[in-house]
DNA sequence: TAAAAAATACCTCTTTAGTAGTATGGCGCA
DNA sequence: TGCGCCATACTACTAAAGAGGTATTTTTTA
């Protein structure tokens, strides 16, 4: 069971989704347990010391003080919680700078229902889930998500060129020919991808490739 | 030259964007004019009689009337105009009003550039543009494709609920299962989505349905 | 209402994917 | 120098996908 803090993300009320809706979401996940919810900076710190739990949801705009600065606080305190931030602020600056403080994964309000729980469970994890529509923003040449991205899912090289040709449409035969492997070599491969990606298939695969931006 | 009306949409401040970005981007290309703006519902319709522009990107908070009724009015009096919503809110049920008022886009202000532009470009080349976030938060039932990509690809609204239900991953037993149909029958449907679209695997497809925002 | 399109279903067969376990040479690093 | 990670490769097996054909019922539409 997985123990969840809703930290001041009920307040907002500038969208309609996120009046009640992130708690009733979370209910009908048999194995997500919201823990503890609370809307003051002053009460985050007792209440994650309270319920130890695995990850905490931090809206960005909290009373004041800036939620970054909250979050990193949260984090060195409990090196072992997950920080993910969620927010209706679709501004790349803010982005960056939640991923150069290391939090696990930064979603937006407006996102669907499935790409929350997407992002939840990738965190849960141990993964990091960043908005896709965030990581598009990002000047390439900035982008220290791909790699770190890569080390993170602990996807190597010739991993992540598995990965690329499985999206071109090849087959593991053809991707043995092209690279001059063993068939068997691909399928290992591919085996280690879906193993440390959490998948079962080829569409999954995808599907992640595709919004995680590999 | 393509002209273009934009209705309102300078006024929003709650995204930074948009202040005056929307104005900007657009000056950035070459075949494309913003022959007039205006702020007020009264404006409008005089606007567009004066420029005879070939779209107008009409906000929906246009003091207090619905931008979805002026935008209505705006398409009857003007046959041949093409009028794009631009909007923050990513409510389902006003972009269901909009998809049955016939309008030619739906976009939220919270996209990149390149996709406002790739939207825009879209319903000038006559197709229609709905941003793909809000297509797949509807009800498969309601489907906008009808009449667009679906149509041209000749997809049927059963070929497109497969599609969704493999991009989540389900093998085709599942899919079976969960619609209570025949393995035989959802395999059919794979078969003919791959006739249809020219492909062969399921990487393919998947790409494929990510790509044009099926 | 007749024709067309869509959705349904079955059979057979081949290919590819996916699961499980094992193994080995190379390379970096502590 | 030995431990761990990576890339490589194999066997053996099951599950699923894909290709081919055919056919019935329902729904749409001309």
């Amino acid at each position: 069971m997985i123990e969840i803090i809703l930290a001041k993300i009920l307040l907002i009320d500038d969208h309609q989704l996120f009046n009640d809706g992130i708690r009733v979401l979370l209910s009908t996940q048999p194995d997500l347990v919201v823990c503890g919810q609370v809307f003051e900076e002053k009460d985050i710190l007792f209440a994650v010391q309270k319920h130890t739990p695995e990850l905490v949801l931090l809206d960005l705009n909290i009373q004041g003080r800036s939620g970054l600065e909250i979050g990193m606080q949260l984090m060195s305190s409990q090196p072992n919680l997950k920080v993910v931030i969620l927010t209706m602020y679709n501004q790349p600056k803010l982005f960056e700078e939640a991923l150069k403080a290391g939090f696990h994964g930064y979603m937006l309000k407006d996102s669907t229902t499935a790409e929350l729980l997407e992002g939840i469970r990738a965190v849960i994890a141990g993964r990091k889930y960043y908005d896709p529509r965030l990581v598009k923003q990002l000047s390439p040449s900035i982008s220290p998500f791909k790699d770190d991205f890569a080390l993170r899912a602990n996807l190597t090289f010739r991993e992540l060129e598995m990965i690329r040709l499985v999206r071109e449409g090849l087959t593991s035969e053809e991707i043995a020919d092209k690279l001059n492997l063993s068939l068997f070599t691909v399928k290992t491969h591919r085996r280690n991808i879906y193993y440390k990606l959490g998948i079962g298939n080829v569409a999954e695969l995808i599907e992640f490739a595709s919004r995680n931006g590999l």
